[in-house]
DNA sequence: GGATGTGAACGACTTCACAGCG
DNA sequence: CGCTGTGAAGTCGTTCACATCC
């Protein structure tokens, strides 16, 4: 009864067994990579990607080794190939017209950081039930009526939709956001959001890390100390 | 010689052997059960908070057993008193003083966001390189020089930074707080930062998180469909 | 020699299942 | 009874170690 689904929030099976960490990891490699290319590095090795981020050269190998034999034994992996293989299988080899729900300053910063439509995010329409906001544009991007969610959403081919609203309109902005047919949603509501298979969820919870952070200082205290 | 720190970046023995996703968990159930205790209710039982977070009975009383034996069988767990645990060992029934680097619109959201201030953090100053923005109020804050910061971080007895500057001056002033004396960071720049023992860092990675979802979208997909 | 790919060992986290208590 | 706490089992992810190949 009360089991969670199997298959956490959504994802359906692709080909390998590809776990969310790697993934993760995926993401690191490639802006790594991006970067040593535009140093004029032609060859990398798992050593030395996993010098940069931190990680084991037999974890490097592991995630790598899923995108299919790139590596030369003795050589290494060409950059230029492992950056189309990880694109192509982040699924970002292309372009995800995105939409944003809440226009306060979160979205704002969103909206600027140009990294996102480097790597294949478009944000393409901005919607905030205030009537202050509706009709303006920010960013150069009309803000309009959620009530046009799904009109707007299926003229512009919105696959994706990223959610920056108060915690208590977020279960209501992703209830219209699965009707309008969006396929993704990326929630920085701090709160726990429900919905159906088919839609994928990627929440960020500013508030949980801030007090990760919390613990991890407090369980570092070297001795009694003072509070 | 690549093997990366055994201890991540940094934490050190607490009491219990304590999970980092157990903690992150006790955040959603704290947040949880304060909004259960504004709504009336005292007592709360593994199988409501699973429900509510969307995780099973066993996994929150394996979790909440870390707080010492505060449930009851045949009824539940006190909620207030839950509630003072969590907080508690989260290390936030106190008030940990902040400062953020890098004033842009990231951190005036984190400002606005009075979750945070709800929690125990309290945000003290700002520091910006862009003259600019120095000798400003934000949100009441003063906007410091960073070339101040020992002093300022000193002076308020800050512990804890939140980082959102640009990628490229992540790491000289993730080693500037260092050297100020922080004890934890939380670093919103898109690029691994390193830091020496003693000091803890927790990151969120906007854009990993964003790819994540395309491809967990991208992964959904029920047949072969038109690109 | 130098670096990959991978089974096997290891470790961490989750779920199961049930004894025990209110 | 209902619900907790917990050993045992199971699952997932990481690290080791080495055969293999350029």
């Amino acid at each position: 009864m009360s089991k969670p689904d199997p298959a956490r929030s959504a994802g359906g099976a692709s080909d390998s067994r590809l776990s969310r960490a790697s993934v993760q990891r995926f993401s690191l490699y490639l802006r790594h990579l991006q970067r040593f290319v535009r140093e004029g590095v032609q060859t990398v090795s798992s050593g030395q990607l996993g010098e940069a981020l931190g990680l084991t050269d037999a974890q490097v190998r592991k995630d790598l080794a899923y995108l299919g034999n790139l590596g030369q034994p003795g050589i290494g992996y060409p950059a230029p190939e492992l950056i189309a293989a990880l694109r192509h299988r982040l699924g970002i080899d292309r372009t995800w017209p995105t939409i944003v729900v809440g226009v306060g300053n979160l979205a704002r910063a969103l909206l600027r950081y140009r990294g996102f439509e480097q790597q294949g995010f478009l944000f393409v329409a901005l919607f905030d039930a205030d009537p202050g906001k509706i009709g303006q544009k920010v960013d150069g991007l009309e803000v309009y009526d959620p009530k046009r969610m799904a009109e707007v959403v299926a003229d512009l081919k919105a696959e994706l939709a990223v959610v920056t609203v108060p915690a208590d309109a977020a279960q209501s902005v992703t209830d219209a956001l699965v009707a309008a047919g969006i396929r993704g949603i990326l929630n920085f509501a701090p709160t726990v959001v429900r919905l159906p298979e088919g839609v994928s969820l990627v929440s960020v919870d500013l508030a949980v890390q801030l007090e990760q952070l919390a613990f991890l200082v407090e369980s570092d205290r070297p001795e009694g100390e003072p509070e």
